[in-house]
DNA sequence: GCCAACGTTGGC
DNA sequence: GCCAACGTTGGC
């Protein structure tokens, strides 16, 4: 099966590309999505192995801060059975979950940030979802060609 | 701080 | 089932 490519949001306030990579052998889940949406391809279409670009939101200047990789597909998010926790959703319940996270392995941190404002401005990415006014899906596909060149961008930043 | 986009909730 | 009100995301 082809690997497929995905955009993650993260908010680096409360989790942060540097974070994953700090984190156990730079392997942490992606959680707390609660839209239908993310829940169905997080559960039905993320797969290990899969290409993940860090994308970090809510930011000065957002943008994609580096390279990450699916290593576990869809399983329950448990963060919404904790009562007391932020991600709880009392729709949820071990015997029957409603919401799914993965986990993601750290790769590569830019030596720059992809800034948003530069996805939108270079050709061949303008279609991209995170580009579109109003996209908030937190996590999106991401083609094949868009990631090339999501690739390149980032190599000709870096200085060397 | 503002506002566009859009998902969710709840009255009917 | 419709739709207005409301809440959240997230860029600017």
């Amino acid at each position: 099966m082809p690997r497929r490519y995905w955009l993650m949001k993260s908010e680096p306030n409360r989790f942060s590309i540097d974070d994953l990579r700090a984190a156990p052998q730079g392997i942490a889940p992606w959680d707390g999505a609660r839209n239908y949406q993310a829940r169905n391809l997080l559960r039905d279409r993320v797969k290990a192995g899969d290409g993940v670009l860090f994308y970090h939101s809510g930011t000065a200047t957002p943008g994609i801060a580096g390279i990450a990789e699916v290593v576990r597909a869809g399983y329950p998010d448990h963060t919404a059975w904790e009562a007391n926790g932020e991600q709880f959703d009392p729709k949820s319940t071990p015997a029957r979950p409603v919401w799914y996270m993965v986990d993601v392995r750290f790769v590569e941190k830019f030596r720059q940030l992809i800034p948003l404002a530069k996805l939108k401005t270079t050709p061949g990415l303008e279609g991209m979802e995170v580009a579109r006014r109003g996209s908030r899906l937190s996590v999106q596909p991401v083609s094949r060609s868009e990631w090339e060149i999501v690739r390149r961008i980032a190599r000709n930043m870096d200085p060397g």
